[in-house]
DNA sequence: GTAGGGTTAG
């Protein structure tokens, strides 16, 4: 709110001193809001800048300079949130305009401050004042509604609208359709629409929008394709609505028809098919759009390279990462969260820390989202002493232990969850039972957990304790194309070549010792055998060989996978990666994994 | 002076 007024950007010699600002017989009179007393915090946020409104506006009346009326009711505006609404009304009695054009202002203000609710205590004052609101008050304070998710009083509210006749307003229509909908009554939405003479494509972006927020995307789509007049907007809602759906082949595909439109990417469709490639691993895209941004010189704000840190750390480019992210001008605990967390993902310890540590000198402060990363971080320190590993990794999650117990914030599921997954590298029964004890109140319908715990079990050679497990997929890229595998897939069109070309290399890796490790196949299941078919039916197996089939020699193969990666995919990579003299960059649940000349960057350890 | 959007973990 005060952000946008920028001192600078007016031109004015050298304010005065506090002690020489000339008060010009200002009377000060009771408000009408003194009810609408603002918070601790807004004092706080507000008090200096208040004091430099104040210092600007004296100039204005001492300078005698002819003044815009906008620019002193938003002074005024911003003193009415401060403990200056006496000030406030001052100058609203010197400003000759219409009342109620001045209290919108105020409205305005209220609905787009941290407690919009004073919006609404404001207007039902103006009510009893017998002040007739015109369609901007309206809006305001269905505005307030909006974010404050109040159904309640935006119902109020649209039987004024209708009693003052103001129905035919489509600013003010579209207002209502979007408190509907976004307070979580999206049949009254979809019904106002229905009835609605004249609508425009704001009217049909509200309740794409909407819709795929409540994961209603093929209803989203339907009113996406029967919408007459596609705005960027519109593109715009459908990209983001798939992403968010958790469908980024579909968003991806959306952006290359609305490229094939004729219509250009703004900023938003560029954020949100950016983590789609994220999602997807998908490189090329990725980096295409990242030229494409320069090119077009896109204005680079912290989320859009926010996004462009996590999509290059997700598919892999650690540099490209690191290098969007000292480039930036402006950081926020997102940027740094997101860099801290992907170094970790990299195997990067040390320099997480270092970055951490960094981030804590200049004074941000970090989040939950930082403390997952930084336990990653943790975790892979073990590397140093590979020679000590029992001790160490015990010392290590019993620190993580102690960490998270300390913690300055509560911890969540995620970060629980994080120590879980150190649990599995180490072994640790005891401690995953008492993280899976937190899981079970803080994220309760999560069962990603009881997998890791069943892991643990399993390995432990506790069958009887272990539960089934999720179905991993995995994906790889072959000339810019997504090819997804699941576990066991027998159905793949080219599925007989698939195994031909395991057999094969299968033939030149158990020379070099490798023995199937069916210890890590979980389903409880009789015969040998059995277990190493289905071990050999890995998806990121499957993923590899096709890669291999499709690619040209010497070309690096990357391949995304939802879960973890499993020891006997991890040592049949290493030897892989040494067989046929090839990168293989595979990125788990946890991090990324890059097989190279029969080694992989974990060292092992993940 | 009025309406619609995007980022970090799991």
């Amino acid at each position: 709110m005060i952000s946008s007024f920028s001192l600078s950007s007016v031109h004015i010699p050298p304010l005065p001193k506090p002690n020489q600002i000339q008060r010009k017989n200002w009377k000060s009179s009771s408000s009408p809001t003194e009810t609408l007393t603002p918070t601790p915090k807004d004092l706080l946020d507000n008090f200096n800048t208040v004091f430099e409104l104040k210092q600007l506006h004296s100039y204005i009346i001492k300078t005698n300079k002819d003044y815009s009326i906008l620019l002193v009711t938003r002074i005024a505006s911003i003193c009415a949130l401060s403990p200056s609404f006496d000030y406030a009304r001052t100058i609203f009695r010197r400003v000759e305009k219409n009342e109620t054009f001045i209290w919108n202002s105020y409205l305005k203000t209220y609905a787009e401050s941290e407690s919009p609710i004073n919006a609404i205590r404001f207007f039902y004052r103006l009510r009893q004042s017998n002040l007739c609101p015109d369609t901007f008050t309206c809006s305001f304070v269905l505005k307030a509604c909006s974010i404050l998710l109040d159904l309640h009083n935006g119902r109020i509210v649209h039987g004024l609208v209708l009693k003052l006749g103001y129905q035919s307003d489509l600013f003010l229509q579209n207002t209502i359709v979007h408190m509907y909908a976004k307070g979580g009554a999206i049949n009254d939405a979809r019904k106002l629409f229905e009835k609605m003479p004249r609508r425009d494509s704001v009217t049909w972006n509200i309740l794409i929008t909407q819709l795929t927020k409540l994961n209603e995307i093929d209803k989203a789509q339907e009113l996406f394709d029967q919408m007459p007049d596609k705005s960027v907007r519109s593109w715009m809602a459908m990209i983001a609505g798939y992403v968010q759906c958790g469908k980024p082949k579909e968003a991806v595909k959306l952006f290359k028809q609305m490229e094939e439109a004729g219509e250009s990417p703004n900023e938003v469709t560029v954020v949100a098919v950016l983590a789609a490639c994220a999602y997807l691993g998908t490189l090329d895209l990725g980096r295409h759009i990242h030229e494409y941004l320069d090119k077009c010189g896109f204005r680079k704000n912290v989320r859009m390279c926010n996004t462009l840190i996590d999509m290059y750390i997700k598919c892999g480019c650690l540099e490209s990462a690191r290098s969007v992210f000292d480039e930036m001008e402006e950081r926020t605990i997102v940027s740094w969260s997101a860099m801290i967390g992907g170094l970790a993902m990299h195997g990067e310890g040390e320099e997480s820390l270092k970055l951490f540590s960094k981030m804590t000198r200049i004074g941000i402060r970090p989040n939950d989202v930082t403390f997952v990363g930084l336990l990653h971080a943790c975790s892979h320190m073990g590397l140093i002493a590979e020679g000590r590993e029992f001790f160490t990794s015990m010392r290590l999650l019993s620190e993580a232990h102690e960490f998270i117990k300390n913690m300055p914030i509560k911890a969540n599921g995620v970060v629980w969850g994080a120590l879980l997954g150190g649990c599995r590298v180490h072994k640790n029964i005891e401690l995953a039972e008492e993280a899976i004890k937190h899981l079970q109140v803080l994220d309760p319908r999560n069962d990603g957990y009881y997998v890791v715990l069943s892991n643990i079990y399993a390995e432990k050679g506790r069958w009887e304790e272990t539960t089934r497990k999720t179905p991993g997929w995995s994906t790889v890229t072959v000339n810019g194309e997504v090819h997804e595998f699941v576990d066991g897939d027998g159905n793949h069109p080219q599925a007989e070549e698939i195994y031909q070309k395991r057999d094969e290399l299968l033939t030149q890796m158990k020379p070099r010792g490798y023995i199937p490790n069916t210890k890590v196949v979980l389903l409880y299941m009789d015969g040998e055998e059995n277990k190493v078919q289905v071990l050999y039916r890995h998806s990121e197996k499957l993923a590899i060989m096709f890669g291999l089939m499709k690619t040209p020699p010497g070309t690096t193969i990357r391949i995304m996978k939802n879960l973890r990666v499993c020891e006997d995919c991890h040592s049949s990579f290493k030897l892989i990666s040494d067989i046929i003299d090839r990168e293989i960059v595979v990125r788990d649940r946890n991090r990324f994994h890059c097989f190279k000349n029969g080694l992989c960057s974990c060292r092992d350890y993940w």
